[in-house]
DNA sequence: GTAGCTGCAAACTCTTTGCAACTCT
DNA sequence: AGAGTTGCAAAGAGTTTGCAGCTAC
């Protein structure tokens, strides 16, 4: 039973075969996958699932807030497990996403939200970027 | 001729009357609207305008630079006219856009981009948060 | 037993595109 | 004159949903 897996059925949800296949692939999925990258990882375990169901299971696991959708300037969606709060740098080269924390930031960001007259409910930080060549 | 008419015609493209209405509308706006915000607002001034003929001018503006798309979590894209670099501040509660800079934040994004070994050739940076009650 | 879940297919929303007609330059 | 642009309608991509049957609890 994994942590993710208990975390649904203590949200009350029933788990079924599709849901345990999915949270698997989410659970050892390094990357940020998208919808379709989870479904066709889940068909390898079990090739009945939907499509449908995929997309329902991900929208429920985001209502719950047990993942967290990412739009990241593309036409679709993806889809991580929440776990500490971070940031993204996705290398414009490779599309490859990094994750990063960074304390000063996250005082920095709360500042200027109250400055504003904001409580801050939520942010999304992203840095696009290149490798740099090694110098020497 | 706005300025933005300019750098259109400086980039080479034909200043037709759909154009300048396109190009009317986004300089008039203080807000970031949605290209369907956009075509109804062409279509007070010129009804004849396709919604076809906003989505190309507006990736084409896009393209050139001179509009920025954003996604801000919703399923829909919003476009709003290059200026100086900033950030947004979206309240929950009402949808409205706030825009922000900040040059602390600046230097801290460039400087963990380069410690993590890349060149900062974009960012974006989004607040989400509900307006504070006036304390007293 | 039953509320919740599933697969399927159809529908929906946002966006892009082929085409023939038109229009800036 | 000619390349670029337009409106229209159809197509495409991603996502949601109605439904009848199925399943975890």
């Amino acid at each position: 039973m994994t942590e993710l897996e208990q975390r649904c059925i203590d949200a009350g949800l029933k788990m079924t075969a599709p849901r345990k296949v999915i949270l698997k692939v989410l659970t050892d999925a390094t990357d940020h996958p998208s919808v379709e990258t989870v479904y066709e990882r889940a068909k390898t375990i079990d090739n009945t699932i939907s499509i449908a169901t995929v997309y329902r299971t991900l929208s429920l696991l985001d209502e719950l807030e047990l993942v967290t959708r990412h739009e990241f300037n593309e036409s679709f969606s993806r889809y991580e497990i929440n776990m500490e709060h971070h940031h993204h740098l996705i290398d414009l080269d490779s599309g490859a996403v990094y994750e990063f924390q960074n304390e000063d930031l996250e005082k920095l960001k709360k500042k200027i939200a109250e400055e504003m007259g904001f409580e801050l409910v939520d942010h999304t930080l992203e840095l696009y970027g290149r490798k740099l060549k090694k110098k020497k």
